[in-house]
DNA sequence: TATTGTTTATGACATAGGTCATAAGTAATA
DNA sequence: TATTACTTATGACCTATGTCATAAACAATA
């Protein structure tokens, strides 16, 4: 997350999105630099059943869509506001200006791709490799920790729909709700009302 | 890849290893950045079950398993010489300062990480949300266009056993044989005396 | 408070890919 | 050149997850 007045020093504008609406398209040519200052944008695809795939979900403070800015290659998936959302928009070339120009904005931002990396490795191997309750685990305890940085005693509430769950896994819907179940009698989350603890 | 000379400067220094030894072991503390200057290292981890999953290959001129020197997490999967393998090794601490000093090579380094999460993300939707065959297709497709940088109408030999194609996938070695004998009735690839070619 | 949309839930059935057994072709090495 | 190990190959059978239908709980909005 790069500070506010530092991005508006190098011109950042911000921008709202309504619910629903697409920020960029896959294939889109990159532009800009995004970060949320408030509301929530997933960034997802389509196979070709129509079947979503979330690469992520990115909140207040978080950007998004960096990569294609430094690399030849378009966007590899859509960005979605999940509801009203306020994101600083910064032009790409102002971006790597603001970069070169901040050596230690600029260690943080590696900090940043090295940390998605990281998400990207965990669920990687367990959604390639996995089953179910397995691919479901190693999502909700990556959040709890790495994002949420909580502890093993700590109880963590999953904020995330059973569709999101699916999207985020590969999985279906059904079969997460009825891995939740298991893994309730597991004794490995609780569900109390419809929310799940772990 | 960083030049030889740099790395030098910063005190780095050559080490082989080799075929099936471990360059480091998942979960160790990572200190080191690696720079392959001969032969071939793999990434891979395990499932409860045994089963392999492999992160990525890196032949000569790649690095790996640089993101753990940035984020506050050990190393997420194992890394081992596929044979006999030299390596520049360059110790974490070195590797921070010259980057410091030297921003155009940060700014390199961050396109090899952007390329990298591009990689992840292609796989991901792949291994996670398709098909046997388009999990292959999308790995293939990706090393003949991204790391091999090839147009259509080129020609590209796959250079990856269908133990390790199965192993980049999440797949099992025999769902490979038969998707790639199903893809060569389709005419989406060629098989000439078991090399495979797209 | 009625209505509409979203989320969670459950059960029957279908199927892609996994599992297992077995073997032939090829490469590496004694 | 004999032996061992690896890679590719094929077919029978099994199972986890997907598919489909149906509905209840809850939330949002008219």
């Amino acid at each position: 997350m790069i500070e506010d007045a530092i991005l508006i020093k190098y011109g950042a504008v911000q921008k709202t999105f309504l619910k629903d609406e697409t920020v960029f398209s896959k294939s889109d040519i990159p532009r800009f630099y995004f970060q949320v200052i408030s509301g929530e944008v997933k960034m997802n695809s389509y196979n070709d059943t129509g079947k979503e795939f979330i690469q992520g979900i990115f909140s207040a403070g978080r950007s998004f869509g960096e990569p294609p800015l430094f690399g030849q290659f378009n966007y590899p998936a859509n960005a979605i506001a999940l509801e009203k959302t306020t994101l600083f928009v910064l032009r790409k070339e102002s971006f790597h200006e603001l970069l070169l120009k901040n050596p230690e904005i600029h260690l943080q931002f590696t900090e940043v791709l090295a940390n998605r990396l990281h998400y990207k490795a965990t669920m990687a191997s367990g959604n390639s490799n996995e089953n179910a309750t397995e691919r479901i685990k190693k999502l909700i305890d990556y959040l709890k920790y790495h994002i949420h940085k909580m502890s093993p005693e700590d109880t963590y509430e999953v904020e995330l729909t059973r569709q999101q769950v699916a999207d985020l896994t590969g999985l279906r819907v059904e079969t997460v709700i009825k891995s939740f179940k298991k893994m309730e009698t597991n004794h490995e989350i609780i569900i109390k009302n419809r929310k799940v603890y772990r």
